[in-house]
RNA sequence: GGCCCGUUCGUCUAGUGGUUAGGACAUCUGGUUUUCAUCCAGGCAACAGGAGUUCGAUUCUCCUACGGGCUACCA
């Protein structure tokens, strides 16, 4: 068996279509089969190489890897050409000359020759209806006199989409058709050209849209984010693919899909047959859960910060924050003032913290640091306990404090685990700054 | 307008002719905690409406409402 995704090259690849993909390659996948990609270029206006290029790359960084040569449907004007001769010649096409869309049928048997003000059109079947039966949304069926004579070449001899489609099906072989429900309608037009050909239709599947989180349609100038943008934002592939998969299908109660997983069971679950919402926070749920499953090792090779290395230092550093962090991109502030020092101190924070008192605890706080004859966490939680305990105020009065002047934040790891990974000397010099700095103040108040 | 598709907690969904209608995300509460998180425990919350079939419908049928799609010399 074969399917295919065939997306249009004039613009980014979206995330409804990249589920759309996921669907039809991963039904391809668990029946053993290939998926074909299809770059459906006819529209020379709007075509655009570059975005094809955007397209595979997406595919790419997602994971999904099609079977075959990628089929170009530029390239097959004489082809479609070709099949429309033959339909011509079959009688199930004409030559019309369409001014007036109420008189087009008049041209069915005049058997006008083609020229620059003629186009071509398919011969609808009258009478009787068009029925298939979906394979997600069960039997659907139009009468025929829904069905209008459509233009399958353009005056300028190039074929249209609902014809390039089922050429291009036919010839490459495509068992099952797995699409957005949005071409149900073109369904009908596509099985009668089937039939015309003489050829054997293939089964559909039309799945359903993607809608945005105010609950219209996602597009691409509806709130639609490429698939590449999901990557700049720090987002894991399997994590878009799993959740992809999810949004919309279902095996139980499962959220969780590895790559083998999703090929595995994709037939024992269900498609959902209505469109679903995208959620981002659902899609930052599975990024945490796939980012937690990472060792240190590949962590640190998909943050890709220049601070980051494999030290030793680093390995301890993002250990110490991954716990917070639930994208990629995360990581840079959560790990920018283990590299940097603080240069500025927010001006909310250090009145919500720190007061006259301040500078004296940390004075003291900081001679017991450098004295201190071992330097662990746990050596120094007890230094700042035992301080605090002497000044008879709690933890928080000189923690909070000197989690600002080592990391200028409020939101870091444990401050003792941050001390001993940022070291004696360090620990000391920050401290150091920001006593100056809160003597500054105190002078300019 | 015509035609086609759809409708279970706020969201993604499971599920069945008889269930306390289950899970996940979000949210709320509590616990752990030196901050922020993480983590753990618990709570709130749904079968669109109306007929019909049936001993019984969330489940089957029809109608209505609402949502979406198509209706191009776009794909």
């Amino acid at each position: 068996m074969k399917t295919r995704f065939a997306p249009s090259p004039t613009g980014y690849l979206h995330i409804g279509g990249a589920r759309t993909a996921l669907f039809a390659w991963l039904f391809a996948k668990s029946l053993k089969g290939d998926c074909l990609l299809r770059i459906e270029d006819t529209d020379k206006e709007r075509s655009k190489a570059e975005y094809t290029q955007e397209i595979i790359n997406s595919f790419k960084w997602l994971g999904v890897e099609f079977d075959a040569e990628i089929v170009y449907q530029s390239n097959n004007a004489t082809r479609y050409r070709e099949v429309v001769e033959s339909l011509l010649a079959n009688n199930t096409a004409y030559v019309c000359k369409g001014e007036d869309p109420e008189k087009d049928k008049e041209y069915r048997d005049l058997k006008l020759s083609k020229d620059e003000d003629t186009v071509i059109r398919f011969k609808m079947p009258e009478t009787g209806s068009t029925a298939f039966e979906d394979l997600v949304k069960g039997k659907i069926e139009v009468s025929n006199d829904q069905l209008d004579d459509f233009i399958i070449e353009r005056s300028d001899g190039s074929a249209t989409y609902n014809f390039c489609v089922v050429v291009d099906d036919i010839d490459s072989e495509i068992s099952h058709v797995i699409r957005g429900d949005d071409h149900i309608n073109n369904t009908f037009k596509q099985i009668n050209v089937f039939k015309a050909l003489n050829q054997i239709i293939p089964q559909y599947g039309h799945v359903p849209m993607i809608l945005g989180e105010d609950g219209k349609r996602l597009s691409k100038r509806h709130g639609a984010l490429g698939v590449q943008e999901y990557e700049a934002l720090g987002i894991l592939p399997e994590a878009l693919k799993n959740y992809l998969l999810r949004l919309g299908w279902a095996k139980g109660d499962t959220e969780i899909f590895s790559d083998k997983e999703m090929t595995a069971s994709f037939q024992d679950g269900v498609m959902n047959k209505s469109p679903a919402t995208f959620s981002m926070d659902k899609l930052l749920w599975f990024n945490k859960h796939y980012l937690d499953q990472m060792n240190t090792e590949e962590l640190i090779q998909k943050i890709n910060l220049n601070h980051i290395d494999k030290s030793e230092y680093s390995k301890m550093v993002i250990n110490a924050v991954r716990d917070r962090c639930e994208t990629l991109n995360d990581f840079s502030t959560q790990t920018d003032y283990f590299f940097n020092e603080p240069e500025i101190y927010d001006q909310k924070l250090i009145k919500k913290h720190c007061s006259d008192a301040t500078s004296g605890y940390l004075n003291k706080l900081k001679s017991s640091l450098v004295d201190k004859d071992s330097w662990n966490q746990s050596a120094i939680k007890e230094v700042i306990d035992r301080i605090a305990s002497d000044l008879e105020v709690g933890f928080g009065k000189i923690g909070l404090p000197l989690r600002l002047a080592l990391t200028a934040s409020t939101n870091s790891p444990s401050i003792d685990l941050v001390c001993e990974i940022l070291g004696r000397e360090e620990t000391i010099k920050r401290l150091d700054s920001f006593l100056l700095f809160l003597n500054d103040q105190e002078k300019d108040l």
